[in-house]
DNA sequence: GACTGGCACTCGTTACAGTCGAGTGCCAGG
DNA sequence: CCTGGCACTCGACTGTAACGAGTGCCAGTC
């Protein structure tokens, strides 16, 4: 029960050793190594409290000690603090993010920085529809029964639909179902576009309602009902390093869960305001993933969340080095989507 | 030098027998599941023949034989024939594409059939701009200083590009200019453009000039000669079947390929019309994917190719079925793409 | 001349025994 | 409460031996 400090201190230090060496510890090498002013043989003592209560484990009766997912929790929660970035980082970022043009360039480079720097498998949310408002909406004639729906939002995401007229729709009439369309919905969240989109069938002129009613289904459906939620993912080479020791040996449930966007999503998109989660291990809710720990974040402009993004790697990580990465990052990202 | 029927069976036997157990093929294993007609020793002194050929080898002195990449690639070239795919295939190819309303959602489920029906690495190149039309510009106004602009694509292909114009543009001149572009442009193949888009700068009236030019600079920078090119990929986890034996222990060099977008384009986007295209260990160009095979097509609407597709997998694979089942999904998705 | 049975040989795999040593738990004493 | 000492555990490593799959070669047969 009672962890007096020192027995923190022991259990920071075989944390720290576990994640730079890879190897399990042992009591003579954590004394050599650590000032913590005490023999071995206390160490060890402090050690069998630690184990008792569930912190480290002994991987074979005649090893050193590792720690539990419980074990890491505790060190991220009371005795790490966060680590300054290095200056080198901070300009590797600042390099990386000037001079993209595009919200699918910010994306792409913010998940390359991302998984360089922390030397793991990064992931990044495309900014939220559902946090998204409308800019404008376009509508592209692509023959006389089919209209491309162009959506831009005020993220910079562009989300195109083809829709197909129950009938021919003369040029005149789409250049009035635009004028609209934009009168509208332009600047209203999408959340709140459903009643909108109701009123517009039902305000649209007679010979233009059949048009707009298809039109509205699928703007309804595909935009705002079935959230499409994008993700870029990069670094999944960093999932080989250190070895096989990693993941149990075995890349397979990783490489499948990685796979998933809804998985993914999970994983880095259910973010509270501008905490930084740490999923450890076992916490997180995917069998596939219980060898693996997630660090994940929102980022957005100004103080409102758009999106997610974070790092996955294995539970033995570097928790205040990546925690300090992901957050500055978003922190970044953030800034250059608010000059958008 | 001169391989007669005999030899050629024995190294097909070695082929398809290495493919399905994994483990290098003895000869009297050979003789037990072949009716090669001839014991043995006989085909002892065949594989000795082979092997200084250099179409098999040893792992160790005491193990059976294993092929080569140029026993494989005899064996594509001349011993196989392509396996026609079975009746669920078919149904599971047409079930899995039906439905399909996006250009994204076809290459989505494109790449992720190809992964689940040849159980290895999918690749699917997004319909290239360089081969695309024109179907329409657009140009929204952001704000007064900037426009987005979005192409449609003939093939389906929507790009949209931020510009940052030289001053404040009012609203009409963009309707003129969302015009002229159009008239000039649309129905254009995109590699043609240049000369048609200095001739739109040329042409501008005097006051739409300098905003034209940077709208110019942006549509040839970005979209003609910076050819975009998007790739999709899906069956990661695949890599790790088979143990850790394919690919000698080690997925990090394939995992790195993988990540680099210009590697994979060079992998499937270079295809020559309507050829299945089989890269065999290390006739690759890529020395991190020595250890692998790729087997890739072009694939369009009707006869024309305007985007590559394929797979990657260690080279112990089954090649027969893997280039049917890569063509039929080619020509699936070509019927998909006509019909729009 | 081509094929076959037989045989000696190679060499990786497996099993087993023995040693080594890192690391532990416990205890008696400061 | 901390420490030094000590007996103990057990995985890692080493060396040896037996095993067996597979080969190459050769002499004999059709």
């Amino acid at each position: 029960m009672g962890l007096d400090d020192r027995k923190l201190a022991v259990l920071r230090a075989i944390v720290e050793d576990y994640v730079s060496t890879q190897e399990p510890v042992g009591s003579k090498a954590l004394v050599e190594r650590h000032q913590l002013g005490v023999s071995p043989a206390t160490v060890r003592n402090d050690m069998a409290v630690l184990e008792e209560e569930g912190y480290i484990r002994q991987p074979h009766t005649s090893a050193g000690r590792v720690p539990t997912d419980r074990g890491y929790r505790l060190f991220v929660d009371r005795l790490s603090r966060v680590k300054p970035l290095s200056p080198a980082e901070r300009r590797a970022i600042e390099r990386f993010l000037v001079g993209a043009v595009d919200l699918d360039d910010v994306v792409h480079r913010t998940v390359r920085l991302l998984a360089q720097l922390t030397r793991q498998v990064a992931v990044v949310q495309y900014p939220s529809l559902a946090r998204s408002s409308v800019r404008h909406l376009e509508l592209v004639p692509i023959s006389t029964t089919r209209l491309m729906l162009v959506m831009i939002a005020d993220t910079g995401r562009v989300e195109q639909r083809l829709v197909e007229l129950p009938g021919p729709v003369p040029a005149d009439d789409v250049t009035d179902l635009r004028r609209l369309v934009n009168e509208k919905l332009a600047g209203a969240r999408l959340s709140d576009t459903p009643p909108l989109v109701q009123a517009l069938v039902d305000e649209a002129p007679a010979e233009l309602r059949p048009t707009m009613a298809t039109l509205a289904s699928v703007l309804l459906e595909t935009l705002v009902e079935r959230h499409e939620e994008r993700i870029a993912l990069a670094g999944t080479a960093n999932l080989t390093r250190g070895g096989l020791l990693d993941f149990q040996g075995s890349l397979r449930p990783i490489l499948e869960a990685l796979e998933e966007e809804v998985v993914l999503l999970k994983l880095i998109g259910e973010t509270e305001p501008s905490t930084t989660r740490v999923l450890i291990g076992d916490e997180n809710e995917f069998d596939n993933l219980r060898a693996a720990s997630v660090v994940s974040t929102g980022y957005g402009p100004g103080a409102t969340i758009v999106g997610g993004l974070g790092v996955l790697g294995p539970t033995r990580m570097d928790y205040p080095g990546t925690i300090a990465t992901v957050r500055a990052v978003a922190r970044y990202v953030g800034e250059l989507l608010a000059q958008n």
